[in-house]
DNA sequence: TTGTAAGCGTTATCAG
DNA sequence: CTGATAACGCTTACAA
């Protein structure tokens, strides 16, 4: 593997003109940097990044640490940062599980956005006292050199629900995502909120994980009850989609005998029968928001706020 | 930032000492092990990833280049991936787009998979040939340390679709994935070959770009037709999923107007009506089968050929 | 415009 | 068992 100072003396030069040629710095004449850019070339020199992140105390690398890899919502987001970074100038390292602590400690990267329940806030709040920035999503979390991007998952539920009720819906089933779960949380806040306000005093719940096969479990609950709900709001698409494919098996009308909405929008909704009716968030979008925010925090800008998209109803088939 | 030499002086011993006792050496007293870390606790010190990886020459991290974050065989891939490291102790660093042409020349990891058609096989050359072991995925390409691992799709599709024929079919039609795509190709060479050989002359073919949307698009195409295939195979599920969703609105059954199979066994197939005939791999098997060969191989063993999961087929509704 | 040399934070060799 | 010290490959004052 050839170093800078093979190229160096490929070329005649000492090793810090070589440098200087290679990363385009004006002090140099153009006949030596040509000379250089030769020997770079045909030596098919690449700088060694550690000994440059070294030296230079920054890496140009953002990592984004998430708990899994599977899911829309994750592949959205991702490419929305990989995206604005790219355009940047940073790298960006997906990471998950261990690795994505040893990145963080061993400052393989600059900055980091964390999308991962699993990593603790106090681990976080070390990491960033140490200088490390982060930004933490769907999830909240303050100190020093830490943001958090939240999507108002609440008020967007809140606001839905609330238009089901004046629509005429006052019978209602929420189907859960994991408890642990910030933003299933935020929604069932929404929900109850809503329903409270309107004096709705009781609804159904069920347990479930955010994936097609609990939404189908949900359903087949449903279905073996006489107190059906006339509308059940999913957690999630997926989930939706469960109960859609329960409720199409039992032969149970949609919207007509019972109605139903998720959230997150997938991409998938749009294909399935009937049409999900869910709220969305354009997701790419928050990608590059929060990709904005840790460049101008790893350089040196203040960000006061995150910027964020706003979320919007997606008036389908199933109510 | 504590450095090394923060904690030694802390610890009272000098920096290759503090150096020794944090990496488990045995020729460190106890007392003065104990004093090292309890200094390193009280200081927060992490060793800084860009020194120790310069000074070792190596990473401890792989790199897995994929051209994007979407798409159900990405995160099953990556899941047995990251599984399989992290069992070993290295790290995963996922990337896409310029950032894993970056990382791959600055070195920042041992050993690559590459699952991305985006990057040429003369650059992957070029970097294998400069030490960096890699394997391609999904594409065939030989050379000094350069493993490739591909499914067999053409076998699989070709004994289905045998299978399909000798079931009393003779009347095709193949939807298509982009033609770039290397498996896309392979699963139309084991369709053709299988018509082929049981003396079926013609079939219909419609270009497809492997998403839901194609699919769909086809399916309206085939709905104009008088002459409408009796079977369509579907490069991958996510057409099939389309297709099915556009022979369900124009109300033709399936499979007794219509049979119809996929390619892939995505987790949706099973949650759809008709439940999806489709054929499988275990994408989180071969995820780990390609990790534990990398870790071989940059830990300098020999490698001769990459285990790779035997495909299956799964029988349900559409066909 | 170019070269010398210090130093980034580690590990590892070699004496002690 | 411990401590100097020389690298690793690069960038960057500073000098020439």
């Amino acid at each position: 593997m050839p170093t800078i100072k093979d190229v160096a003396k490929k070329a005649g030069v000492s090793i810090s003109t070589a440098s200087y040629a290679l990363n385009h710095l004006p002090n140099v004449h153009p006949d030596t940097r040509k000379k250089v850019f030769q020997a770079a070339q045909e030596l098919n020199y690449y700088p060694n990044g550690n000994a440059k992140n070294l030296k230079k105390r920054k890496t140009g690398n953002i990592g984004v640490f998430i708990y899994g890899f599977s899911g829309p919502i994750f592949s959205d987001v991702l490419e929305g940062i990989r995206h604005k970074l790219q355009e940047n100038n940073y790298n960006i390292i997906v990471s998950s599980g261990k690795s994505s602590t040893n990145l963080l400690q061993e400052r393989q990267v600059d900055g980091a956005v964390i999308f991962d329940a699993q990593i603790t806030d106090s681990d976080l709040s070390a990491y960033a006292s140490h200088g490390l920035p982060l930004i933490v999503l769907d999830r909240k979390l303050e100190g020093y050199n830490i943001y958090s991007s939240v999507i108002e998952n609440d008020v967007l539920v809140y606001n839905f629900i609330k238009q089901m009720i004046e629509r005429g819906y006052d019978d209602f089933a929420y189907i859960s995502g994991p408890l642990d779960a910030f933003n299933n949380n935020q929604r069932y806040e929404g929900f109850k909120k809503a329903l409270h306000e309107k004096g709705i005093l009781k609804h159904q719940y069920y347990q479930g994980d955010f994936t097609i096969q609990a939404g189908y479990e949900a359903g087949r609950k449903i279905i073996g009850r006489k107190d059906r709900p006339r509308f059940v709001f999913c957690a999630n698409d997926e989930s939706a989609i469960g109960l859609i494919q329960a409720l199409n098996e039992a032969n149970i009308t949609i919207p007509d005998e019972i109605a139903l909405a998720g959230f997150d929008n997938i991409y998938l909704g749009q294909y399935i029968k009937p049409k999900l009716t869910t709220i969305g968030i354009d997701h790419i979008l928050w990608g590059e928001k929060v990709a904005e925010a840790i460049i101008k925090i790893v350089s040196g800008q203040t960000v006061k706020k995150i910027e964020k998209p706003v979320g919007e109803i997606y008036e389908r088939e199933s109510c």
